[in-house]
DNA sequence: TCTGAAAATGGACCTTT
DNA sequence: AAAGGTCCATTTTCAGA
């Protein structure tokens, strides 16, 4: 059902560079017409593949300078509160990203905040108000080196 | 020059959610004619406040299934030798995102990769031959509970 | 804000494998 | 059948009045 070819894997490739290239510019690309193109976008996007369209915008261009990363170790795994705090912090607006992972942490987020203040209520607001929270560490960035969602999907394996 | 109206912070909104909507519709959601629309979409996109268009692939829809955080600690700090790191990481494609972090770690990364084989291959490439390299932590993702670049740009506060 | 031309999308239909 | 190509109508973009 899912199995993707050379042609899906180029679109793929191109359109997460640049998700505005008319269908024209995607087929001499990629050596299809653009129906055919319109036709791929189409099913890839059906089948979730592609899961969104999005426009990326710059924090601090809107007054977002700091990133920070935290991990957070939780009291209890206890399946009910797990799911609350994924909730809670799947719904937080300057939580960027929320991994729930294996190892030393139960969960690593990526946070995109104004300034310190903003990000201490939140700790408040996250962590030190919530029982389960058993400890937390929190990582500044300098520099966002690289950052995007692009999955590579070059042309080979599978 | 860089001052975000109502307006702007609503499209930055919708057009972050989907980057499909035509400007008509935006126009419709915001109140603005589509012809405002482009104009201010142009604009944001010249200032530089969106970044780029683009599509979110699922990453297990094309067998990237494992998502992990890795921490990285170096052993020196001399600029030459972190730009190095720096370039090494941004070229690498499995890596979706690296941030250059003060605090126990200096280096934060966000990887997808097609299993723990893949991973292992990368850690040998990345981090046990280079020298620069002192010690280094795996988390794995179990769950990704959010995964977004999602700015919150609401109505409100400059 | 409105109007209109140029561009892009997406369906119908036919052809190829 | 499944997928590509061509053609065409509709929708969308975007500049000028």
């Amino acid at each position: 059902m899912n199995s993707l070819d050379d042609f899906d894997r180029k679109l793929l490739m191109e359109v997460q560079r640049d998700a505005q290239l008319p269908q024209n510019e995607l087929g001499a690309r990629v050596n299809l017409s653009t129906a055919a193109v319109n036709r791929r976008l189409r099913r890839l996007a059906d089948e979730g593949v592609i899961q969104n369209y999005t426009a990326v915008v710059a924090p601090e261009k809107v007054g977002y300078l700091l990133t920070i990363i935290a991990s957070v170790e939780v009291e209890s795994e206890q399946i009910d509160l797990l799911d609350a705090m994924k909730r809670t912090f799947a719904q937080c607006p300057q939580i960027q990203q929320c991994y729930y992972v294996a190892g030393e942490w139960d969960f690593v987020l990526v946070l995109t905040v104004r300034n310190m203040d903003e990000y201490t209520a939140l700790t408040r607001q996250l962590f030190f108000s919530n029982n389960n929270v058993k400890r937390f560490k929190t990582l500044v960035s300098m520099s966002r080196v690289k950052v995007g969602l692009s999955v590579p999907v070059d042309i080979d394996g599978k």
